[in-house]
Order: structure tokens, then C-alpha cells, then sequence
DNA sequence: CTTGAATAGTGAGCACGCTTATTATATGTA
DNA sequence: TACATATAATAAGCGTGCTCACTATTCAAG
């Protein structure tokens, strides 16, 4: 029996991954916006004035890459930090003019790259693609502690 | 209608990429090898004395990542480079007795990550997947300079 | 109020990818 | 032979992730 591929999925993953990626930013090089900064706009479209450490845990990214990241992305005029009155611990994210304007543009680019890696696959091929990835990232994520469980290894038993 | 989902894929392929890396990494750890240097390994154990610039070729990556690449594993003791008699511009990568000793246990160390992420994936949906990741690949290759289509851009009319 | 733990954010420094440019060597051609 | 081009590898410097360590601030006990 020929190879089922089992053994070249972690190969193939990455390299979907990366070529997607990789076209996604040669398209949207035109706007100065990367592949990770896209993905922090599109959540602080979502949520205006979200604090970082709360991007951190939507992007499952560690706080202080959120940090490097909105440095980047303020210094391009994508977002902006503002304090808040009531804790002042807080950076709150507002996106700029000119984030909003580019979000819609930026939407149908990941769209289109989207549609041309899934060319030749099967709307029934493509479901089933999807739903394997959800069970494949809801696996991976199971047993990881930065998942929503808060089992704290408190040393002691579980008593 | 709920969504098809397609408009995760980015996200979910990211996704799945980043978790799978992770819990490799995790695993591999106690060997002191991350993703990036196993798959230079895999490469370097089935064709032993290949070069750098192949290896950038099989990798996908660029001759200077190979390049650090083979710096740090250098220095991990991993493989080892030698010059080649016939064209002294050349460095050859051999792996060492360690990386030969590890070449096992990182494999099937990868086959578990795999089994682990596919829980509750039917044998019928691997295989769709994997056929969709494949086209996806396919598909994200063309039209990509770094694939073997050799077209040169020789700014005259395709005449 | 004071002390201590938790939370928000950042600094330093590393891994791994990239682009651009440079050096050394081979190779093809006038 | 001599010059131009191509190839192998590396250097410099950046983006994006990480860990570990730190400061500032808030909150919970006492």
C-alpha cells in the first residue's frame, strides 16, 4: 500500500503555513502590514480599546510579543496606545484612521489567497478539511496549559 | 447559514502549525533539537555530505538560514561540516554518531505528536485531509519563484 | 495601613526566518 | 589568458516568536 502521508503531516502543515503566508505578505506588502500585525488588527477592529494582555490571550501569543509587536505596529500608524483612567497598568489599542481604512482591503487579500490554495478542492473536500483542522487544534490544545483550564500543579495532592 | 469556516482557514492553519511545532518542541526537548534543526536532520541523515545550498533547495528556506542553521547545530555537536576536495567553495553536512543515535527516537517522537493532534479523525478524513494539504501546497507553489519552474524574467515579450 | 500576591507591561537576549550585500571560488567566453 | 558571470557560503540587520527577569500598579489579607 502506498504511504497514507500520516508521517509528512507535520511537513505539510508547515509548509502550507508558510507559503500561505508568504503570499498573503508578498499581496499585502503594498500596505506595510505583516501577517501578525494583520492578525492583531483584525482583533482590535473587533474590540476597540482592548488591553494587551487581553490580545495576548486571543492571539495565544505571549504578552511581551504583543508588546514588540504593537511597538511595530504604532510606529506605523496602525494603532494607538491609549492609558486608562481607571488602572494604570493599562495600554488600551485603538486602531487608527488608516487601520480602518486598509481592514476591508486587507479581508478580501487574505480571502483571495484563501481561494487560491483551496483551487481543485472539493466543497465537500473543503469541509472536511476544516473540521479536521478544528479537531487537530482543539486536540493540540487539550493538555496545554495555555488553554482555558487552570489546573494549577499546586504540588500537593489533588486532594 | 452557519459558515463554512473557510474565512478561519489563515487562522486555523496558523493555528494548528504553531501547536503542532510547540508540542513537538516540548517533547524533543530533552534532546536539545527544535522543528527547524530536525527537519535539516531528516534531510542530512537520508543524503549524507549534501551542501548547504541543496539544503536550502530541500528546505525551502533560504541558503543564509541553512547557513545559521548549520552554525548552531555545528556547535550542538549534531553534524559536522567538511570541505569538499573538488570545489573548495563547498561545505559538506555530515550528520554525527549523536544525530545518528537520536534519528530514531525524534522520528517516532513525531509520529506520536501526529496520532495525538488526529484523535477522533476518521481514517477516511485523514485521508481527505491530507489530500487537501497537499493540493493547497500544490496550488500555493505555483506562481512562486522558489518552486523548479525555472522562468526566467527576461523582460522581453515571451516571444 | 502595611504587607504580599497577582496582574500589566517591558527589557535583555535567543532561535529562526527574511532581504540585501560581500567574499571566495568556478566556469564560460572573447 | 583575461574578463564577466554564476555559484557557495557568509555578514549585517530586521521581524516575530520565545524565556527569564524586572518594574509599576492593583488588590486581598491582616
Amino acid at each position: 500500500m502506498v504511504s497514507d502521508g500520516i508521517d509528512r503531516l507535520g511537513f505539510l502543515i508547515h509548509d502550507v503555513q508558510r507559503l500561505m503566508r508568504k503570499r498573503f505578505e508578498t499581496r499585502a506588502s503594498g500596505l506595510g502590514l505583516s501577517s501578525a500585525q494583520w492578525r492583531l488588527m483584525v482583533r482590535v477592529a473587533k474590540e476597540e480599546g482592548v488591553t494587551q494582555a487581553r490580545l495576548a490571550e486571543l492571539l495565544e501569543i505571549e504578552p511581551i510579543s504583543v508588546s514588540r509587536l504593537v511597538d511595530r505596529m504604532e510606529e506605523g500608524g496602525w494603532i494607538e496606545r491609549r492609558a486608562d483612567a481607571a488602572d494604570r497598568r493599562v495600554r488600551m489599542i485603538f486602531p487608527t484612521a488608516k487601520a480602518s481604512a486598509a481592514y476591508a482591503e486587507v479581508k478580501s487579500l487574505a480571502g483571495e489567497v484563501y481561494e487560491e490554495s483551496l483551487v481543485g478542492v472539493s466543497p465537500e473536500d473543503r469541509r472536511v478539511l476544516i473540521r479536521a483542522l478544528d479537531a487537530m487544534a482543539q486536540n493540540l490544545a487539550d493538555g496545554d496549559s495555555s488553554s482555558s483550564e487552570k489546573v494549577e500543579p499546586t504540588k500537593g495532592a489533588a486532594a
